[in-house]
DNA sequence: AGCACGCCGACT
DNA sequence: GTCGGCGTGCTC
């Protein structure tokens, strides 16, 4: 099929939920690959991301309609990156819209100029400005600022809050200025390498540094360091030689982890540009932090699960922090794990990639163990400092106190009158995770999910914690009458109010979503649990992520029992995990400290395991059930899932597509269900799903696509709304 | 996902 | 008579 030679053909990506690419014509000379072009769809116009230039096309050339515009005369994507971007569409089986602008900032996906515009920048207006030694928080903007101007959204995420800005504009210190960055060169600049901050090197780092260092071209490392072993110094030094190289140096970390302290670590270290993706970002900033990144004016970006799809000039290691933390993985729409992806990359342009974690995921366990991955192990800690012991307390006939032992509250004292702090675990948040009528019996359950409401006194209130939501607390049970409505269990207000009793004479502190939604309150928490304001911590694992007070000697689980029983295969690794991040927080320095687990299993094998022998040797054992029972990551799995108000809709949309796949499926492919979720009624709707498990990638990919074949001929998925999760973390 | 089209019920 | 409810189908 030949058109007039002024035109040719464009494959774009748009940015609709649909698994395929479509074709337009074009007038010569075409748009390369990468660039963005407006064109009509339907009857609304879009912006779309040009593939390739097809020859021919499924459709009619007649039918094709032009495109309007031209938005990019280069591309705004490089080859590798589109790369990696297609490979990805194919890997995870997703509508390709969606998958190329996920690596696009909001601006750019609505046609955006790809280009830096002046915006606000904070500037320092006089060099010599002194604060008050009082004023730490001041004294910090300066120095960050002394480096060179910032948006408010990277101050903030080092710390920064608006008001100390403020403050220090009306003292005339600093200046909000617009500003259009320029692109620069920090090749040209020595690297300033603070030596005095440069610990000295315990034999396992200096081994790691060095492995790593004399790695050449693609080679996954798998750094397995305890806490406190001192993991970031080895990132560190290996990054020093990457920086030197002029190579750019992209650090992941878990969702939690991207913290004030984090960054410091680094700036301290480097005195170059180090840009920040996250969520606390306007649109432009978001914007200039990905151009920065992509022209190479950013010499260290630390960013989430997010910064990954960032396109850059040179990028030449990339580290993964808390390689095992499910926040790497996206949990909507493109469900892609940005640890896998990013070996993906390391491959592509074939670097190094480290993968750090006291507690490394199944995965990479099995991958260091099958040689795909280099094994770097740091066990012991630097200077003095001593392991945790650890304590496993019998829950079973004792008199608790809001879940508290009488033997935990006489450690608590104890460690407490030493004028050390303490920590409270619970992953429960609000008072009590059911409000029960002693009259008749009457549970408070939320209308719309299968679930219990959660009551919570401050303020007061019936919360669903699956769907959120929300309504005041009836005065009498509105099925007898009684007046008597009583909690039942425990949650962390009232461990808070427990022990506000017990310990008068102490601070405390509870920190869970509920008292840290607002912007920066975490943060402030966190201040106030270093500078010593606190001595009793209560949280969910929200505390326990990635944040270490050295005052700390005592953390205690209260309910460890929960996690033994889940039916998610993989909620003992999940435990393990947090498990030791948790003793992770007990005795740093020159405290010995201590970890306390309360149960009424303690002689489970699971916390006998891990009290005594230590993470790896639990997921050895673990690893090896996981092999007998050929479940990930011996197999690898697919879900299909599905939710409609109506269940019967969802029942009987999947039972049609096993009954069409299941003859056309190969013997090794395992086809499970449909199966109801956990919690079937979730939020008004009913939810189940499909799995699908195979040995090997090809076939379970192929399966998959059987499958989605048939769910384009099936009316039955009109009336459900489905997705396909690629290596699912989570099963419903 | 949007958005239009179309076919029913209930208002001015 | 027409406003608007949401089932159905399509987008190069």
């Amino acid at each position: 099929m030949s058109i007039s030679t002024a035109h040719a053909l464009l494959r774009v990506a748009l940015p609709v939920p649909l698994r395929r690419e479509f074709d337009y014509t074009c007038p010569l000379p075409l748009p390369a690959p990468g660039c963005r072009v407006s064109v009509p769809f339907g009857n609304r116009s879009l912006t779309a991301l040009v593939l390739s230039h097809p020859d021919d096309s499924d459709v009619a050339i007649a039918k094709l309609k032009p495109i309007t515009a031209i938005i990019d005369q280069i591309p705004i994507l490089a080859e590798a990156e589109l790369k990696l971007l297609a490979w990805a569409t194919q890997y995870y089986l997703h509508a390709p819209g969606e998958v190329y602008f996920q690596a696009l900032p909001t601006l750019l996906r609505k046609g955006e100029t790809a280009a830096y515009r002046s915006s606000p920048y904070w500037h320092l207006l006089d060099e010599q400005a002194e604060v008050s030694t009082q004023a730490i928080k001041q004294q910090q903007a300066l120095t960050l600022l002394r480096q060179g101007p910032l948006s408010s959204g990277e101050l903030q995420i080092r710390g920064i809050s608006g008001a100390i800005l403020q403050a220090l504009a009306k003292k005339q210190i600093i200046e909000k200025r617009e500003q259009v960055p320029v692109p620069n060169d920090w090749r040209d600049t020595a690297l300033i390498i603070a030596q005095d901050d440069k610990p000295r090197l315990t034999t396992e780092q200096a081994l790691a540094v060095s492995v790593i260092q004399g790695a050449n071209g693609f080679t996954p490392f798998l750094l397995e360091g305890i806490t406190g072993s001192g993991k970031t110094e080895v990132y560190l030094q290996i990054m020093e030689a990457v920086l030197q190289a002029g190579l750019q140096v992209l650090v992941l970390v878990p969702e939690i982890g991207l913290t004030p302290q984090t960054i410091a670590r680094f700036q301290q270290r480097f005195s170059l540009p180090i840009s920040t993706l996250h969520s606390g970002m306007n649109e432009r900033e978001r914007l200039d932090a990905w151009l920065s990144c992509r022209d190479g004016s950013t010499a260290i970006v630390i960013g989430t699960r997010s910064a990954l799809l960032t396109p850059f000039a040179r990028l030449g290691l990339i580290i993964i922090d808390e390689e095992h933390d499910t926040s790497f993985k996206q949990q909507e729409g493109f469900r892609y794990h940005a640890r896998d992806l990013a070996l993906l990359r390391a491959h592509q342009l074939n670097i190094p990639i480290v993968l750090g974690s006291a507690t490394p995921s199944f995965e990479s366990l099995h991958n260091a163990a099958s040689g795909k991955y280099q094994l770097l192990t740091l066990s012991q800690r630097p200077g003095t400092a001593t392991v945790a012991e650890h304590v496993l307390l019998d829950s079973r006939h004792v008199q608790m106190h809001a879940g508290i032992s009488p033997q935990l509250i006489e450690l608590l004292g104890q460690d407490l009158a030493k004028g050390n702090q303490v920590m409270l675990f619970l992953n429960r948040r609000g008072y009590a995770p059911a409000l029960l009528c002693h009259g008749c019996g009457w549970l408070a359950d939320c209308e719309r999910c299968d679930a219990h409401f959660t009551w919570h006194r401050s303020p007061s209130r019936l919360h669903c914690h699956h769907c959120d939501h929300q309504r005041p607390l009836p005065p009498a049970c509105p099925q007898c009458g009684s007046q008597q409505l009583i909690g039942t269990g425990l949650g962390t207000e009232q461990v808070e109010q427990a022990l506000t009793g017990l310990f008068p004479q102490y601070g405390i502190i509870r920190i869970d979503r509920d008292n840290t939604r607002r912007k920066g309150s975490f943060a402030q928490h966190l201040e106030g649990i270093r500078n010593g304001q606190y001595q009793i911590l209560i949280g969910t694992q929200m505390l326990a992520k990635g944040h270490h007070f050295p005052d700390v000697t005592l953390v205690a689980m209260l309910d460890a029992d929960g996690a033994l029983f889940a039916s998610d295969f993989r909620a003992t690794e999940r435990f393990a995990q947090l498990y030791i991040q948790v003793a992770g927080r007990a005795g740093r320095a020159s405290k010995p400290g201590r970890v306390v687990l309360q149960t009424h299993q303690p002689e489970h094998a699971l916390l006998q395991d891990l009290a005594n022998q230590g993470y790896r040797h639990f997921a050895n054992s673990a690893l090896q059930e996981r092999q007998a029972a050929m479940l990930p990551p011996f197999s690898f799995q697919a879900l299909f899932r599905a939710q409609a108000p109506d269940a019967n809709h969802v029942q009987s949309f999947l039972q049609q597509l096993v009954q069409q796949l299941q003859p056309q499926l190969p013997a090794t492919v395992l086809c499970l269900g449909p199966l109801s979720a956990q919690m079937e009624r979730k939020a008004g709707q009913y939810r189940y799903q499909l799995l699908l498990q195979a040995n090997n990638r090809r076939e379970l990919a192929g399966a998959c696509r059987l499958a989605l074949a048939l769910i384009d001929t099936l009316v039955s998925a009109r009336k459900v709304r489905w997705s396909l999760d690629i290596d699912p973390a989570e099963l419903w």
